[in-house]
DNA sequence: CACTCCCGCCAATTA
DNA sequence: TAATTGGCGGGAGTG
């Protein structure tokens, strides 16, 4: 029957060709029209069996081989052709001819050139590698297959990977539209970003069996600060990508891609072995990683593999490790990005079609054309489709399914610069050698200790105007961003936000720029990050205790209020005072956001709805786009109030650069020193910095803070270990947040002000939180255990995970929010309720341990970082845990309304 | 035998 | 319901 089907098939292909050929190959050019559905002309016969085709049919009864021969021979000729595919009568002929000749002996197509690789070669060969922009070619499905002689379900394959990477976008069934490298750099940046924040510190590899290799990823890009460019990239890429990614579910392949891609983003050496990889990109695997499942895995990443391959940015190398060789693959593709420059160029004046502003909002509609509900979906994250996987994962996959999680970090320090540093270090050591990760842990660990002590201390700010939020002008930021393991938001959403900041930095300006030139807090225009300045006072803590339970409640209350301050700070500029320039734009835009996100989701889904509305909203400036970063991040949390957040735009944020670079100066030093947060804290004595760091898309709801100075470093990072944070940074529920004043704005109280207790103006500073999720329970995240000493207790949460210590996050139970208040004043001292990833080192997590944190917290959900357990714990927590994931759920789907 | 990965069944998703 | 997509894993080719 097979036989009978293929030969079949041949014939049939080429009439299809014929007709698809001709309009398609017109179409690849400019001019088509996405929405079609081409094919449909095809099809028309079934058979159209020419006499050559009985032929075949014999022949290949005859011998298998000489199917295969023919088929080939048939792809090739048209392959060759190219385009010519113009006569499909003639190939018939020609494979007749072959057929009867013994050529195909000799080529014998082998196996070889049947590859996915030279497959895509034939593909890409196809297009230019830099399309004019102006005109799109469309590609189709049917013709390409026929015209390759390859089933459909081939080029799936490859158009998925190279979707992935946004060199093609899906514009309807069957079409996609070809955009060419163009974008290539802005989206290897923005999964190398996206990388950082998920594998990022902590690559962690694992290597084979018990082992765990941690890899650190090494941030490259220092800069966040890019992010003015950024939003374009994202939204670009985000369109794209999201327009024809969404559609289905995660579409595993896609999404395995892109992590991939990160995975080589992330490492330092740049190779990647497989398995490796694999246990990486297998999400689910939760506990037991099936032995079949990681086959699967291994199988999909041969098909990405030699895709990327074809598209010169891997290579297959072997890696001899003790075990023996290994299959890996080597990066061989660009490894810094020029930033914009790709953006700019490769967008704006070419090929983007939507560029720009719009372009989020453009690109869905042209795609929405083909249906709606992807795009809706897209929308929200445009960029970060891996969110949506994520959050598609959570909500179907029961298992893993996390609740989010929100975190608000607390302190970070230069420390993180230096924690990166050692993360670096430690990868190293441990892809030379697992024993080796050892030392660096120790290293790590030793960190941490400093670290612990100081946990977390949350801001105590006050509700006060002290504290101030500013951005950080750009310039600033590397520094810190430098040493810091970027957060860059996952993809999508970490476009946005950097994008905005120019914008919106206009607007906040309005306001004030300076705030306060003291301010404890800086703001990072970024939407990313953000600085926090100076002392925090106590005051707001109190605010934070509440108890978990309370703090679900509240948590959405918060998430409303959070979000507002961000826009602000997007402003890099200087944010104002909290008068309201800013406030326009966010209201807007929130509410906007608010609607159409759900609360909780808001990370998810925010982006591009939000942002569209937010740069129409805000008619204020630039703000605007600025702003939708922040906004979608904040969105997210937010959704709740809008009206918060009018308030705080009211308030004045106050970021102020200045105050930014007299942070900045404190915040500096960091890079420099890595290794002992110690010593840093010793240099830091300063006032307590902290850098807000916005969620990842993935982690709405999580609320990183580092600290510049002091570092407590934390954390140490313990980014050895887990791969999931190393990053020294704490996070902290949006809910804690909110309490704290420092967020951003000050300006903003919002009525909604989560906090009830602490109600303070902080309340309005709650706004970052992203809380909405988690925002109850505070969490810690530290690889290493050690950090954090109080809280935790509980952390052991997760009954469930133990195993997988690895990423557990503790959830810092609501008391640690009071101690954390209570300490507040001094960042340092916080008791933090630090919730230490539990794993820590000892534990050789598990791969699989390892990576259902990382994935799912990268990948899925905010929640999926800690231990879902650890929410458990709280008791309060679950509920809301639960509620948040449904949240998120629903949200995936409805927003697309 | 291990590594690759082609092939195509068939489920999920769309149209 | 039909078509499109795409997950998945058996098992074959290659070295």
């Amino acid at each position: 029957e097979n036989i009978f089907d293929r030969s079949r098939m041949a014939p049939k292909t080429p009439i299809k060709n014929e007709p698809v050929d001709l309009s398609k190959q017109k179409g690849c050019t400019p001019e088509r029209n996405p929405i079609t559905p081409v094919k449909i002309i095809d099809r028309p016969q079934p058979d159209p069996w020419t006499p050559t085709a009985n032929l075949k049919i014999l022949v290949s009864a005859a011998s298998p081989d000489m199917r295969d021969r023919e088929k080939k021979k048939e792809l090739f000729r048209p392959i060759e052709n190219s385009e010519q595919s113009d006569t499909p009568d003639s190939l018939q002929y020609d494979i007749v001819d072959d057929s009867t000749v013994d050529e195909f002996e000799k080529q014998r197509p082998s196996r070889k050139q049947k590859s996915l690789g030279l497959l895509c070669q034939k593909f890409l060969a196809r297009y230019p590698n830099y399309p004019l922009s102006t005109e799109k070619t469309t590609i189709s499905l049917d013709e390409v297959a026929s015209i390759l002689g390859v089933e459909r379900r081939r080029i799936y394959d490859i158009v998925n990977v190279l979707e992935s990477l946004h060199l093609v976008s899906r514009v309807a069934k069957n079409q996609y539209c070809w955009h060419g490298r163009h974008n290539l750099s802005q989206t290897l940046k923005m999964l190398q970003e996206a990388g950082e924040l998920q594998y990022g510190e902590l690559m962690t590899l694992q290597h084979k069996e018990q082992d765990f290799e941690y890899k650190f990823g090494e941030r490259k890009k220092e800069t966040i600060p890019d992010s003015q460019d950024r939003p374009l990239l994202d939204f670009s890429e985000p369109d794209c990508s999201s327009a024809s990614a969404n559609s289905r579910k995660d579409k595993s392949l896609r999404i395995m891609s892109q992590k991939f891609v990160m995975l080589f983003l992330v490492s330092k050496t740049k190779i990647v072995t497989l398995d490796i990889a694999a246990k990486i990109l297998i999400e689910e695997t939760q506990d037991t990683v099936d032995h079949s499942k990681f086959k699967t895995k291994v199988r999909r990443l041969y098909d990405i593999a030699n895709v990327l391959t074809s598209l010169g940015l891997i290579k297959k190398v072997h890696v001899t490790e003790e075990r023996g060789r290994k299959p890996a693959f080597k990066w061989i593709g660009p490894v810094e990005f020029p930033e914009k420059t790709d953006e700019l160029r490769g967008h704006s004046p070419t090929s983007d079609p939507l560029p720009g502003t719009q372009r989020g909002a453009s690109v869905q509609y042209q795609t929405s054309a083909t249906g709606k509900q992807r795009f809706t979906r897209h929308a929200s994250f445009n960029s970060a489709q891996p969110c949506e996987a994520i959050r598609r994962k959570v909500s179907s996959e029961p298992n893993s399914p996390r609740q989010e999680k929100q975190a608000s970090v607390v302190n970070s320090d230069e420390n993180c610069s230096k924690m990166i540093n050692l993360a670096a270090v430690c990868r190293q050591k441990i892809e030379e050698d697992t024993g080796k990760a050892c030392d660096t842990e120790t290293i790590l660990n030793s960190a941490k200790n400093s670290n612990i002590t100081l946990p977390l201390s949350l801001l105590p700010a006050p509700g006060d105007p002290d504290f101030c939020v500013n951005p950080l002008p750009q310039p600033v930021f590397p520094v810190v961003q430098a040493d810091v393991p970027s957060f860059s938001l996952p993809i999508g959403i970490s476009s946005q936000a950097s994008h905005p900041s120019t914008p919106a930095a206009s607007k906040t300006e309005n306001g004030k720029p300076t705030v306060v030139p003291n301010q404890p807090f800086l703001c990072f225009p970024s939407s990313s990050f953000f600085m926090l300045c100076g002392g925090l006072q106590e005051n707001n803590s109190s605010e934070l205790l509440p108890p978990a339970g309370d703090l679900g409640s509240r948590s959405a209350e918060a998430q409303a209020a959070v979000p507002p301050p961000f826009c602000q700070k997007r402003s890099s500029h200087k944010c104002s005072s909290p008068s309201a320039p800013v406030d326009d734009e966010e209201p807007a835009a929130k509410k906007q956001t608010l609607e159409h996100s759900f609360l909780p989701l808001s990370l998810v889904v925010p982006k591009k709805p939000s942002g569209s509305p937010k740069a129409e909203s805000s008619p204020g400036s630039g703000c605007s786009a600025a702003v939708h970063l922040e906004m979608d991040h904040f969105d997210l949390a937010s959704p709740v109030a809008p009206e918060v957040a009018n308030k705080e735009s009211v308030k004045p944020l106050d970021c102020q650069k200045q105050e930014k670079q007299s942070q900045n100066k404190d915040s500096e030093e960091p890079p420099p020193g890595n290794k002992h947060i110690s010593k840093e804290n010793a240099s830091q004595p300063f006032q307590p910095q902290y850098l807000y760091v916005q969620p990842p898309a993935g982690l709405s709801s999580f609320n990183f803070l580092f600290s510049t100075n002091q570092a407590p470093g934390a954390i140490s990072l313990a980014a050895n270990q887990m791969p999931s944070l190393s990053v020294p940074c704490v996070m902290v529920p949006s809910a804690a947040l909110a309490s704290f004043p420092l967020v951003c704005s000050p300006s903003f109280t919002s009525p909604l002000s989560p906090a009830p207790e602490g109600s303070f103006s902080a309340a309005a500073s709650t706004n970052f939180s992203m809380s909405s999720l988690a925002s109850t329970t505070p969490v810690f995240i530290s690889t290493t255990a050690v950090v954090t000493p109080k809280v935790s207790p509980a952390p052991s949460v997760d009954p469930q995970q133990p195993p997988h210590p690895a990423l557990h996050l503790s959830p810092v139970l609501t008391r640690s929010f009071n101690a954390v208040k209570l300490d507040s004043p001094v960042c340092m001292g916080h008791p933090v309720t630090l919730l230490k990833l539990q794993q820590p080192s000892s534990a050789p997590l598990t791969p699989k341990s390892i990576r259902p944190a990382h994935h799912e917290a990268f990948f899925k959900t905010p929640g999926s970082l800690g231990d879902p357990a650890a929410w458990k714990k709280n008791e309060g927590n679950q509920t809301r845990n639960a509620s948040s994931v449904q949240r998120r759920l629903e949200i995936s789907s409805s927003s697309p309304d």
